[in-house]
DNA sequence: GATTATTTTTAGGTATAACTAAATCTTTGT
DNA sequence: ACAAAGATTTAGTTATACCTAAAAATAATC
């Protein structure tokens, strides 16, 4: 374990893999705090890295050489303090390029996914800097994912549900969309589930649950209903 | 030879090699037309790149079996049209996001080059179509140097000479600073010796050149003053 | 034609990050 | 409690990309 707070610059895969322990371990929801953070089996890092278990076992061993990560064998991984700083970092990247893809450049929010996953990599502290001056420092991207600030706190979010969880004739607004599928992204586009949109929960079926989105009734399939996060409240704004 | 136009992408290195002998072949002055290059040694791709001559001849022998150069044994390297193409490519990226550093962003004129040179690797030709969009097409970059159109065409530029070509008594405007070298350009922007900043060559001397810029007279080193592209004009405009 | 400088070849090194196969550990079901 | 199933680790391999030093080959110059 290196204690020197030495800033080897970590590969392009290091990150990506601190970034998913991190993703992972929140389940989704990020508070912000390392406490509530679960450890992530070398499974599900696994699949959502598209390696082999023994791959990840070979990166976590190097990760945890550099004093990143906690690795307990059989139990899991999770990240130090130092780790999370790193990925909180990465996290900060990445939205605040998605966010400033999407206001200055205009891309569709539904487009910004892939080429922030490629700059997040790559751009200095003082371009992060300067796009967010430029946006104002925003606390939620295009997805309504909790940017970290620059001191990397998270910002607190109000209380919401997936759309799979709304009680029937619920009303709600959504305030995030959590997949990074891109045609899961473009469907949602299209149908105009975009963070802010409002929409009515009519009933859930066994196939899917019945929303309202404007004048338009549609059978969301599951897989799309949980990861719509909504606020609930009283119909259309 | 690999003739199938295939992209298998290339790496940074391979792309940086090709925008060097690009650079190297045309002295500085790009024409726009291939055959305007020279032949480049091994030994100042070296120098440029920072390597061993030898890994300069590895990588030139990767770059010719995918047709990207042309390398006669012992009389140096030429780029093929392909070859041609993925530098200017490179250029076009390299000195588009310097210009939006500059304009969008608020970096100095010198001190974008660093961040360019990272990220010129990295974006796609969305992100460059709307970068290019947003700017309005330029002709040049910040520190004037041509920027290879979305066709891969380069704008003409009007004739120019070095500084420290210029006659005793000459005004000029500056047109363009051709060096990366960052301490150089920080001393020059310091000085206000800028594209478009206008200047009077007062005399040369053994260790420089005399001139004057505004109110201030300054002697400005042979090295500098070759950097100094100048457009001969009236003074101050 | 010999000397010098440059270039290429050869052989080998480093680093990253992936993989497979086999061994080992943990969990689960009976 | 134990066996089977599943997950994880170990060990050894592969592939890529890049680099170097030293020896051999070539070109240029006197």
């Amino acid at each position: 374990m290196n204690n020197w707070t030495t800033r080897t610059p970590l590969s392009e895969a290091q990150e990506d893999y601190l970034k998913q322990i991190l993703l992972l371990g929140s389940g989704g929801n990020e508070t912000g705090r390392l406490e509530d953070t679960l450890a992530v089996s070398t499974q599900s890092l696994a699949e959502q890295m598209q390696v082999r278990p023994a791959s990840v076992t070979g990166m976590l061993k190097k990760l945890a050489e550099l004093g990143l990560v906690v690795h307990e064998a059989y139990r899991g991984v999770r990240l130090t303090e130092a780790g999370y700083k790193v990925a909180l970092e990465v996290l900060r990247h990445h939205r605040l390029i998605e966010c400033y893809l999407h206001q200055a450049l205009g891309y569709g929010w539904e487009e910004v996914h892939a080429e922030a996953e490629k700059l997040e990599h790559h751009i200095s502290e003082a371009f992060e800097a300067r796009i967010a001056e430029w946006l104002g420092h925003p606390s939620h991207d295009p997805h309504g994912d909790a940017i970290p600030s620059a001191t990397l706190e998270l910002p607190q979010s109000n209380p919401s549900c997936r759309l799979s969880g709304l009680e029937r004739g619920a009303f709600g607004l959504v305030v995030r969309v959590a997949t990074q599928d891109q045609d899961a992204l473009n469907l949602l586009a299209h149908l105009g589930l975009r963070p802010g949109a409002s929409v009515q929960l009519l009933e859930h079926l066994r196939e899917g649950s019945r929303i309202q989105v404007g004048q338009e009734r549609y059978l969301l399939p599951t897989a799309l209903a949980q990861v719509l996060w909504i606020e609930e409240g009283g119909p259309r704004g």
